[in-house]
DNA sequence: AAAATAATGAAATTTAATTACATAATTATC
DNA sequence: GATAATTATGTAATTAAATTTCATTATTTT
C-alpha cells in the first residue's frame, strides 16, 4: 500500500474504490500534480470543492502522513529537469538546446551503468591487471582515446603498458602473448574487424583477455574476461559517442581498483589525496553571497 | 537564476558562494537530501546547527518562495540513490563502493555543469572553431587526452587540426599563429606554466585564442575565448579526474555546434564519414549473452 | 424503516513556518 | 588600525498552515 514510489499511479489504481469526496480530490491531483505539489491544504480543498479535513484523510488514507508529506510524494513521483529518455540533436536545435541534449544523454547513460554494474567482472579485471606483467590496451577510433586514457593511468603503476592503433602492431603484438601478460580490447559494438582479430589471436597465447565491450559480440565471445555495460546504443548520434565516457569511467573504476589492491604504499597516496581534499571545502577565496 | 530544475546541483554549485551558516545548512542537505525533505525546518536548523531563520533564508535565497517550497523543489530534484557530496574513495572501499561512488561522483560533475552552462561561450567557441582554417587543440597531463579527442573529432571535417603535448612544439606553434587559426587550450587548472606561456605566445600573433578553464586563472586571461566550468573539487591527476569527463562533452557540444553550424553539407559529411566505417564492422550476430 | 456505520465539514487546537527586530560578525573606508 | 557601513545571524513574536475533535449528514445494513 504504502508504495511512496509513484503516488499518481497508486492514486490512479484506486479512483474508482474511493469516495465522493476523495474522488474529487484525487481528479483535481490527477489533472495537473504539478500545480497540486504547490497547492496549500486551503487551496486544493476549495479546488476540490470539498473540506481541508477530507483532503487530509486523502492523504492519509494513502499512506502519507499528512498533506505536506503528501505533497513531497508527489513531487518525487514527477520526473524533474533532467529528461530520461536518449535525444536526438537534430538541425533544429540551438545552442540552448543541443548542450542540454548531449549532457543528459551522458548523464543517463551513466545512470544506467550505475543500475547495473559488472561488479565481478570489473573485479575479475582488477585481478588480472594487478597481477599483470605487461598490459596492452587496445582501441581504435573513438575508443583509442578511451585506450590512451588507460595507458596514461596505469603507466604510474610498475607495469608496463603500451597503446597501439595499427592494425599491424596489433596483430604482431597480440600474437607475441605470454602467460603474464593482459590484452585489454575496448570497443562499444564488439565488431571492429581489427580488434576482434586481435583478441581472437591474443587468447590462442596464454595470455589473459579482457573485454570492455558489448556482450553479445564476437569480441566478447573471444574475450576471457567481459565487461559488458548497459549503454544506449547512441552511435549514430553524429559523433558524440556517450559509451567512450562511460568506458573512461569503467578504466578509472579499474584503476582505482588496483590502487586498492596494491595495499599499503596504494592506500597511503589515496589518504594523502582525501587529506588535499578537506581545504577545499573551506572558504578559501573571498565568499560572494548568491542572489 | 531560479531554475527549480535542480536544487541540488544549484546548492553544489554556490557552496564555495554560500556563508557559514549556509554552508551547514547546504552540506547537511547534500548529505542527505531524501532526508531534507522529510525534515521540520526546525529538525534541519538543528542538525546543521543553525537558527531556523537562517533555514528559512537559505531556502528563499535559492529562489523557492520558501521552505515548504524548497522541499518540494528536493524532492522533484532527486534521483534513486544518488549521492550528492562529493566522495572519496578510501581504504575500506570494495568492488561494491567504490565504483559507484566514482559514478556518482562523475554523474554529479555533469549535473552541476548541466546547471551553469556557459552557452554564449560555447556559441563564440563554435563560431571561430567553425571559420578556422587551422585549429591546434593543446592539453598536457590529463587534458592531452582530451586534446586528442577533440582532434580526432574535428578531423572528420576539412579543417586542417593538431595536437601536441611537446613543449617545444607548443611553443613553435602558437608563436606562428595566424589569423584564420585557433588555438585551443585545455587545462583544468589553467595554471600549467607550458600552456599558459603557449597561449600567451599565441595570443600576440593575431590568432584566436580558446581556454576550457578556470575563469579566473592566467589561462583565462590569457585567452580571447573561455569556457569557463563549474566543476566541483577534484580529485589529482591519476584517480578519477571528473573534470575530464566534462571537458569531453563539452567538445561534443562543439563539434556538434560546428556541425550544425555547417548546415546540410556537414550533418551529408558526417553520414559519409560514418558509412565508411561500415566494413570495418562484422556482422550482427543474434543475441548470445556472455559474462 | 430504524439502527449502525461511514463520510464529511465547522470550529478548535496544535504545530510549523515566517517576520520583525536586535545583536553579532564581517567587510569597507578612511 | 580604528571606525563606519554592511551583511549575517539568532531570539522572540507573529502569522499561517495543517491537524484533530466532534457534531452532523449521508450511506449502508438488517
Amino acid at each position: 500500500m504504502s508504495n511512496e514510489s509513484n503516488v499518481l499511479a497508486q492514486i490512479q489504481s484506486a479512483l474508482p474504490r474511493l469516495s465522493k469526496s476523495d474522488r474529487k480530490i484525487a481528479e483535481v491531483v490527477l489533472t495537473d500534480p504539478e500545480a497540486a505539489t504547490r497547492a496549500s491544504i486551503a487551496h486544493l480543498a476549495q479546488q476540490a470543492g470539498v473540506s481541508e479535513p477530507s483532503v487530509n484523510r486523502f492523504c492519509k488514507r494513502l499512506g502519507a502522513t499528512g498533506y505536506p508529506d503528501f505533497k513531497i510524494w508527489l513531487a518525487r513521483s514527477l520526473v524533474s529537469g533532467l529528461q530520461y529518455m536518449s535525444q536526438v540533436v537534430d538541425a533544429e536545435d540551438t545552442v540552448d538546446t543541443y548542450p542540454t541534449k548531449l549532457l543528459d544523454n551522458t548523464i543517463n547513460a551513466l545512470m544506467l551503468a550505475r543500475e547495473n554494474l559488472p561488479a565481478p567482472a570489473i573485479e575479475n579485471a582488477v585481478e588480472h591487471l594487478h597481477a599483470a606483467r605487461r598490459i596492452y590496451f587496445f582501441g581504435v577510433g573513438t575508443s583509442a582515446a578511451v585506450a590512451r586514457d588507460a595507458e596514461h593511468k596505469f603507466f604510474r603503476f610498475q607495469t608496463s603498458v603500451a597503446t597501439h592503433t595499427d592494425p599491424l602492431m596489433l596483430r604482431m603484438l597480440s600474437a607475441g602473448g605470454q602467460a603474464d601478460d593482459v590484452f585489454f580490447f575496448i570497443s562499444h559494438t564488439g565488431r571492429t574487424q581489427v580488434i576482434v582479430e586481435a583478441a581472437e589471436l591474443a587468447a590462442t597465447t596464454g595470455a589473459t583477455v579482457i573485454a570492455m565491450t558489448d556482450p553479445a559480440s564476437p569480441l566478447a565471445d573471444a574475450s576471457h574476461c567481459v565487461i559488458g555495460l548497459d549503454i544506449p546504443e547512441n552511435t549514430e548520434d553524429y559523433l558524440a559517442m556517450t559509451s567512450r565516457i562511460v568506458h573512461l569511467v569503467v578504466i578509472d573504476m579499474l584503476v582505482t581498483g588496483v590502487t586498492l589492491k596494491r595495499g599499503a604504499e596504494g592506500i597511503e597516496h589515496l589518504a594523502r589525496m582525501k587529506e588535499s581534499l578537506l581545504p577545499t571545502r573551506l572558504p578559501k577565496q573571498k565568499k560572494r553571497r548568491k542572489t
